[in-house]
DNA sequence: AATATTGGTTACCAAAAGGTAACTGCTATA
DNA sequence: TATAGCAGTTACCTTTTGGTAACCAATATT
């Protein structure tokens, strides 16, 4: 008898890949901690996190706009001022990262023992 | 003033790192849920996951035995046999797949609403 | 005797992710 | 008038990740 992932794993998994997508990547949680802790216009963001191009910025900005993680502001001030904040339902994100910091935090211990 | 990622963060983000770069990528958790659900040979984990091929296969398997997530026993069986058992240290990652889990099934719900 | 199964490895490719640098039109400052 | 800052975009390149298919030496099955 063959034994398989099961049809209920499977569709369980497709929920753990969603959120795999929006966290991972080399960027993504170090740009939403630099808009937390209370960074807004591009170019600050971009100076805030080191090595980070304006091309990467602009691409992870878009897909966590798209995910409701941030909030783009155009304000017609002259000249124009464009503000990222996040948003209240980016915070539930916080339990998330701080489990995958604590394993990890763990895991160093389990590994360099 | 220019404000600037902190330190304490970005040191803080390291062990998220660590565990986003054991359990991301296409099969891991694929492969590593196979192997609870108590498929142990090479093939058989192989062909319990669809479209996953022995190279990846290895290569994940390599990776996963270096975390300490499963363990490889030889058999000196004629001819020989090879089992890959998870470890109890695995099971600590069940929660944080479940926190995975929970934050995407709640995000579709934000995402198509 | 021929074919299948075991646990992989190898060489070659394709796609995705990320990096580099130049450039845009606009405004502000020196 | 020259330079710098703003919020990006574009073309091109490299690295990483994953996929394809053939192959190995052994034993087991038909």
């Amino acid at each position: 008898m063959k034994k398989k992932v099961h049809k209920e794993c499977m569709s369980a998994l497709t929920p753990v890949r969603d959120t795999l997508d929006v966290i991972s990547g080399k960027w993504k949680i170090l740009i939403l901690i630099s808009i937390w802790e209370g960074n807004s216009r591009f170019r600050e963001i971009e100076r805030s996190i080191p090595k980070l191009t304006s091309k990467v910025l602009a691409k992870e900005l878009k897909d966590m706009e798209e995910h409701q993680l941030i909030k783009r502001t155009v304000y017609d001030d002259y000249p124009v001022r464009i503000e990222y904040t996040a948003t209240t339902y980016s915070r539930s994100l916080e339990k998330v990262i701080k489990e995958l910091h604590d394993w990890g935090v763990n895991h160093r211990k389990v590994i360099f023992r």
